[in-house]
DNA sequence: GAGGCGTGGAG
DNA sequence: TCTCCAAGCCT
């Protein structure tokens, strides 16, 4: 008997996979989901050491998330960014009253689960037979069967042939962890690597897939003003798509704010998709408009804050050492 | 289907 | 410091 490509990869997965992941030794579908949506576009090691246990200390079942307040989800999502995933998943919880779904067909219905990580979910917690397209696996199959192009759908096609249904769970993980430590993207140890010469593109590995144009990020340069008034601070959640939900201090066009507030300092604050620039100042004169309510502190502490915002935050706090 | 959507790790 | 990009989804 030949061995598999498939046999192979789950060899090498029994001892070198990360086995000790919280995420995988458990049962517990909730758990299982929570860590598929925080880790959609986060590294491991920042879900693990920061994020996953802080969540389910707060929210220890996912009934307990539908029956929470979005903007509760969203101080526990401080920090990890893409803040649509916490919306989504407060949505989901309210959607399904608490209960996940056991297929990966009704977990598709739900917000912020797309078709791979409903294959995962259903995998991992209920060992669907589904394979997981993820970058991981994107990248390995570009390589495997030497496709210089990015065709989601014809790779949907590949995850399915070289998936072995007979192991979702074992299958999917392994996969993801090759592709984590072995088959990765500018260095890859294809001397490490279980499928040897089954794979179409070892020879060149770096030619799949091919490299993508990146244009430049736009540059977006604003005023941010402190307003301050008897200690409080003005913030205003975010309505728009953009960090929806979050509180900020007021931001301008450059220039558009007319007073000449005392100066803090500059921040800068790389986005997905552009870059912030701003100068910072200090307002007690004059109140900004409508839509901002003002906080302590303290009060400041319980609201959910961008990053750039809490860079800010550092020009007000009282004697605080850098 | 191409672009919007955060943050920080790693080289 | 700069660039790339990490367990994608939604519009």
């Amino acid at each position: 008997m030949k061995t598999t490509p498939q046999q192979l990869l789950l060899a090498w997965y029994h001892t070198h996979g990360r086995h000790d992941l919280p995420w995988r030794t458990t049962n517990d579908p909730y758990r299982i989901y929570l860590s598929e949506i925080m880790l959609q576009q986060t590294q491991v090691k920042t879900v693990l050491e920061r994020f996953y246990f802080p969540f389910l200390e707060k929210f220890s079942t996912f009934n307990e998330v539908a029956c929470a307040e979005v903007d509760d989800v969203l101080k526990m999502w401080e920090g990890l960014g893409y803040y649509t995933r916490a919306r989504n998943l407060h949505a989901a919880a309210r959607a399904c009253q608490g209960i996940l779904p056991a297929t990966a067909q009704e977990l598709m219905t739900l917000p912020g689960i797309g078709r791979s990580t409903a294959h995962a979910i259903a995998a991992f917690a209920y060992r669907e037979a589904l394979p997981i397209l993820d970058a991981n696996v994107k990248r390995i199959l570009h390589r495997y069967y030497a496709l210089g192009e990015r065709d989601e759908k014809q790779l949907w096609g590949y995850a399915y042939d070289l998936f072995d249904k007979q192991h979702p769970f074992e299958y999917n993980q392994a996969m993801m962890d090759l592709g984590s430590l072995v088959c990765v993207g500018k260095q890859p140890k294809c001397d490490e690597c279980p499928f040897g010469k089954h794979c179409k593109g070892r020879a060149e590995p770096l030619r799949y897939p091919m490299a993508k144009v990146t244009k430049p990020k736009p540059i977006r340069v604003r005023d941010i003003i402190l307003f301050e008034r008897e200690g409080k601070f003005a913030l205003a959640q975010r309505k728009e798509r953009f960090l929806s939900g979050l509180w900020g201090f007021a931001q301008y066009e450059k220039g558009s704010w007319g007073y000449h507030s005392h100066y803090l300092g500059h921040i800068t604050q790389h986005y997905s998709h552009f870059t912030l620039e701003a100068d910072c100042y200090h307002e007690t004169h004059n109140d900004p408009q409508e839509e901002f309510e003002w906080f302590s502190l303290e009060e400041i502490g319980r609201l959910s804050l961008s990053r750039a915002d809490h860079k800010v935050l550092q020009w007000i706090h009282p004697k605080e050492k850098d």
